[in-house]
DNA sequence: TTGTAAGCGTTATCAG
DNA sequence: CTGATAACGCTTACAA
């Protein structure tokens, strides 16, 4: 195991001292330095396998080009392609990412924020956060470089990369009205998150808009974004008694679940109940029935949010963007024009 | 933008010097201190809101307490648990991961390890590496501490934790020939990794032990362990006119692509061909028919090996270790019996 | 048990 | 354009 190469090992090695060194081998400053012995100090570089210590030049510059990224659960089959691309746009500005899952829970994200700023990560990208999400807006507040990607604070200081769910929303509701639709149930994710609250908003407000039965019993609130609760909402749904012929949940999960609750109560989707999700997360298009979602760009969702980091963190800049990208609608089988029998449950 | 709290100012604060503070914040060595001064020590750094700085530390020491964890791409579904597994055993150990995507490209591979080098990361978690690995052996002879996990490589000093896949191969076998089947397919995995290898070694080697027909056209090489494949060589299996009335696939997509294809040429699964996986990924158990396949304990996987290479960080222990996990099989509806109709295909 | 001082490898400032 | 020098914040012999 020998010692590493050093910058004095190769301005030994080149005849020069290691400033000049240290200059020819930094693209922002070898301008500085006659071309062909920048040339020449690169090739000895090179030739002994020079690499930079980061930790050295971080002590140095104070700023370690890595960035903190907070997800809930890597788990979650939304998060991969999100974090995917995060990493890819960060990566091609010169960032490493170090992920870290807080579970949603609270204590574990301050724990982590504060784990990594000791790392003296130069930024967060931020999955996880909630509505009130005090440890991110006192972040912001001492002037790190945040960007919240999926879900967005409550606070508009704080930079976000979101979906345009109320858009979503908006076509969801109006497929299911061409195809007959009216007395339509909503699976609402939780209110603590922005894509919960912003979902069910735009639920209630397109609702009315197209002069659909206004019925606050067809709403049931779920805790959390899996199966498990899709299921829970769907009994709860059906306890009530009140007609309905289709269901727009909150996201995926939810929609699997509440297909599955579904057909353990002997309705069948879609020839009872439409069913449709949202996200678009891999796989949903091979259920049976193949899931009729709200697509987000998932992917490209993390990678703006990784320009928009970078760029915060290059400039200093920190006056806060929220960009929202579109989404579309995936007509698949979940969804279908309602016939005459209706249930009655 | 506040300056960071240092050792000096604490020392300053609690009238002390830089080094016994220090010791007193140094869980091992702060017993070299008197006990109460150390208290005092804690108290006024944590008033101050001190917090180490890693790179200052990481320069002095040359330890980081990151490690550098590659996969080839995080947007696998089998990937996500085994990372979390790693992340929470290194967690607890003190270390960050830091996760890079190489797509199963050695170019991008190499350049990945070292840009983590750059880093200073204390060891690597690899689930990436093919059989022949050169980039992982040449770390590990390096003195590295590097651990494969999931995958192995040709060469019994690279540390790894893997499934017993002979095992799980042997358990598809003999229910399949419970079921009443002999002509078996298999969908091998590409042989440039250890599980497809494996898989495939281990097909032939119980197929014959249990006295199966060994029938070389009955096994297609997939280059991939994507659903694509799975679909090509279903078509090629098909092509080739041979009988078969179950296949084995070296892993869960390639039996999802290949369910889809024998779909499309109206072969019912299980109906007419059983068709088995490996890994029982996240929703295949939802999947219509549900998979049949081969449980290993993914987040175990990623977890030993967080344990094994935390170990070897921490002892400097460089003893390969090879670490097999035992395997399930999970019986669910794409296996049937097989009943009196063979089709002919 | 605590203090002193050196040095980890860089980069930034200042001279020349 | 290049060289000398200091300093980033921490740990660790060694000295007291």
């Amino acid at each position: 195991m020998k010692r590493r190469v050093t910058l004095k090992d190769v301005a030994k090695a080149a005849g020069f001292h290691v400033s000049t060194v240290s200059r020819a081998l930094d693209p922002n400053n070898s301008h500085l330095i006659t071309a062909e012995v920048a040339q020449r100090i690169r090739d000895v570089a090179e030739k002994l396998g020079y690499r930079q210590n980061a930790a050295a030049a971080a002590l140095r510059t104070s700023r370690t080009r890595m960035v903190g990224v907070l997800v809930p659960d890597i788990t979650n089959p939304i998060f991969p392609p999100i974090i995917r691309g995060v990493e890819d746009s960060l990566r091609r500005h010169g960032y490493l990412s170090i992920i870290g899952n807080t579970d949603g829970d609270p204590k574990r994200e301050s724990s982590l924020v504060s784990m990594l700023q000791d790392r003296g990560v130069d930024g967060f990208i931020i999955a996880s956060v909630e509505l009130e999400d005090k440890a991110v807006v006192s972040l912001v507040e001492d002037g790190i470089a945040v960007v919240t990607v999926n879900r967005r604070v409550d606070n508009p200081a704080v930079s976000s990369v979101s979906n345009d769910e109320g858009e979503g929303i908006r076509r969801v509701l109006t497929h299911l009205v061409s195809l007959g639709h009216e007395r339509i149930a909503h699976i609402a994710g939780s209110q603590r998150f922005s894509t919960g609250a912003n979902r069910y908003r735009s639920f209630l407000e397109h609702r009315e808009a197209l002069r659909l039965p206004a019925d606050p019993e067809l709403v049931v609130f779920s805790n959390m974004y899996n199966e498990l609760e899709g299921e829970r909402c769907v009994e709860e749904l059906l306890a009530r008694g009140r007609r309905f012929t289709a269901i727009v949940c909150a996201n995926d999960r939810l929609a699997v679940g509440a297909i599955e609750a579904l057909v353990r109560r002997g309705l069948k989707c879609p020839d009872n109940v439409s069913v449709t999700g949202f996200n678009d997360m891999p796989m949903v298009d091979r259920l049976r029935p193949p899931l009729t979602t709200v697509r987000i760009g998932q992917y490209n969702v993390g990678y703006q949010a990784g320009e928009l980091l970078a760029e915060m963190i290059g400039t200093g800049q920190r006056e806060a963007s929220h960009v929202v990208l579109p989404v579309d609608l995936v007509i698949r089988g979940s969804t279908r024009a309602l016939t005459t029998a209706l249930p009655e449950n």
